[in-house]
DNA sequence: CTCTGTGCAAACACTTTGCAGCTAA
DNA sequence: TTAGCTGCAAAGTGTTTGCACAGAG
């Protein structure tokens, strides 16, 4: 089992190698070990959770490079930015069952409506006892203002 | 048609007073005012932004109160934190579609499979030309350690 | 009168930016 | 060699907390 996630790792660091290059990205240690790191971790961490990890093997990484690095890794769609986070709160007094669409560029929501969002049906029990309180589902994109400039 | 909003707005102003009441909130002017601006407006504005419309009627008003006030309507219900945003950003190397579920408690998130979710078809022009980049699925509530506590 | 809510100020957490020196290509 | 990357420091933004006074009940 070892073996198989050792050789796994390995071809993925090969790829990210490939994608640096493709991206004209220089290939750096630290690159490699944020990236390396995030690999290896099952939660969905933080700048600085990857970088108390990452500094274990380089020691005099500076938090900024990590983020740096997570962004970057972001850019060239090596990683994601798990959804929604970063910006600051928002507040909505609609308490009808809507959705949001979001432009990724302005930050603006709008609402809309669409029939087969609502239906959605989760497993109620996931993995035994995670109890369920909203399903999130809205869109992000470009609105049609962002799109002209 | 301004009188029948007036008539709405009244009427939910009505219903707030109430579900203050309900929770043991004392009904103060700084409430009702932001209150009355969540409701007016259809952006899905943060504090700053509530705060910049509150001020016009109370100049005295500070940010603070805005933001808390903002959070107490979203304890009880009478208003929402916009899905997702506000903590900082999180990452995933996970590339293959997946999607997450998220403990509100402890912030973890867990990802996991789901058929329904992946079919999910969008408008694909949403008012003309909002460009969708991604469609956005994810579950929040309690995770099973959480709820021990 | 009492106790919550407000306003102010300070602390805090996260992110962004500018710059000088370093290093991969 | 040189363009891009790193590390450090500082500033910016949004949020949280502590406290004294004011105002709702």
């Amino acid at each position: 089992m070892d073996n198989g996630r050792a050789a796994w790792l390995k071809e993925k660091m090969g790829l990210f190698r490939d994608k640096c290059r493709e991206n004209g990205l220089k290939i750096t240690p630290q690159r490699l070990g944020v990236y390396e790191q995030l690999l290896l971790t099952e939660e969905h961490p933080s700048a600085e959770v990857v970088y108390r990890k990452v500094r274990r093997k380089f020691p005099n990484i500076s938090l900024d490079t990590v983020n740096r690095t997570l962004l970057t890794l972001a850019d060239i769609g090596a990683a994601f930015i798990v959804e929604g986070s970063g910006d600051p709160k928002r507040f909505d007094a609609r308490t009808e069952s809507h959705r949001h669409c979001r432009c990724i560029k302005c930050k603006k929501i709008r609402d809309f409506e669409h029939e087969d969002l609502n239906g959605i049906k989760l497993p109620q029990d996931m993995d035994g006892d995670f109890q369920i309180l909203r399903t999130v589902v809205y869109v992000e994109g470009i609105c049609g203002n962002c799109q002209k400039k």
